[in-house]
DNA sequence: GAGTTTTACCGAATATCATTCGGGGGAAGT
DNA sequence: ACTTCCCCCGAATGATATTCGGTAAAACTC
């Protein structure tokens, strides 16, 4: 799908407010309401729009520890990673896994409580898989930039 | 602030979708519309919920690589970290990143259009500050999750 | 280039919704 | 027992989403 500027202005505008009223927004775009629903439900049927959310504070909600796990599996069986995958997916602990090239085989994110809950959450879900041979955590200290939005 | 179960309920569904209408959510969680909108401003209010946005497709905007940096800075002035943090909060490639504990020093997410991109912004922008030692590139090739709901 | 189709837009009408307000009722506190 | 506070409800109203017919310009066809 092509984007001209007023959508790409759209997309920034309901990337920083999700809740923006269609009147507001046609108001910033200088369409007609009736003009900029057409649009944005375009963009959300065409995909470029996935969904809207609500962000949540996870200090508030009692996630207050962020740490990303480098996670190095055997590679002696392909279906190895099909159900580290699987498993990962499930777990509520686990907001982002990736595979990546470069030294080991996944980067996983995870939010916990405290570093008793991050223990408990290796030593009892994570090793415990399947094919793990080796992982390597780090904590983070700081979170200097967290911004979900893109760059349009 | 205290959660109760009706709170939680809501934020579960908000997460999901954040342009649930006022009156529906009510349906969902067996209240009148007045006093779920006076949740929710509550919630809103007390940060809880941070703020609403689209999530849009990375791919569908020219962003379809997604890497990971780990970078190692000199530690030999204090104010040395201060920049870094600042220069990569006016990156708009850079979504996320955090200072961490374990072995390096800062971990940095960014999405560029491809490989070529990328390796423009590392040359040209991110070895570029000061201070910058190492890095080390992480080259997502499979998104097993990413999961930007939190567990409630 | 005349005709045709397509696309994007508008304004008005209507259905749906957000928001406010007065008040009820139960729990907690005095 | 009384007061206070909290959470809830229903009704009213003002704002909004959504639909629909129509217009004009661009793109496409012959």
């Amino acid at each position: 799908m092509a984007l001209d500027e007023i959508d790409r202005r759209i997309l920034r505008i309901l990337q920083k407010d999700g809740r923006m009223t269609n009147v507001e927004l046609a108001r910033l775009v200088n369409l007609s309401p009736a003009a900029t629903l057409e649009r944005v439900r375009k963009l959300e049927h065409s995909g470029v729009i996935r969904n809207y959310m609500a962000r949540l504070d996870p200090e508030t909600v009692n996630l207050g520890l962020l740490v990303f796990v480098q996670v190095t599996l055997d590679r002696t069986s392909a279906d190895i990673f099909d159900s580290f995958a699987k498993a990962v997916r499930a777990m509520p602990q686990v907001s982002e896994c990736y595979m990546v090239a470069g030294g080991f085989d996944y980067l996983v994110k995870a939010r916990v409580r405290d570093m008793n809950a991050y223990r408990a959450f290796l030593g009892k879900t994570l090793t415990r898989l399947p094919g793990v041979r080796q992982t390597h955590t780090y904590t983070v200290m700081e979170e200097v930039k967290a911004d979900l939005e893109l760059p349009i």
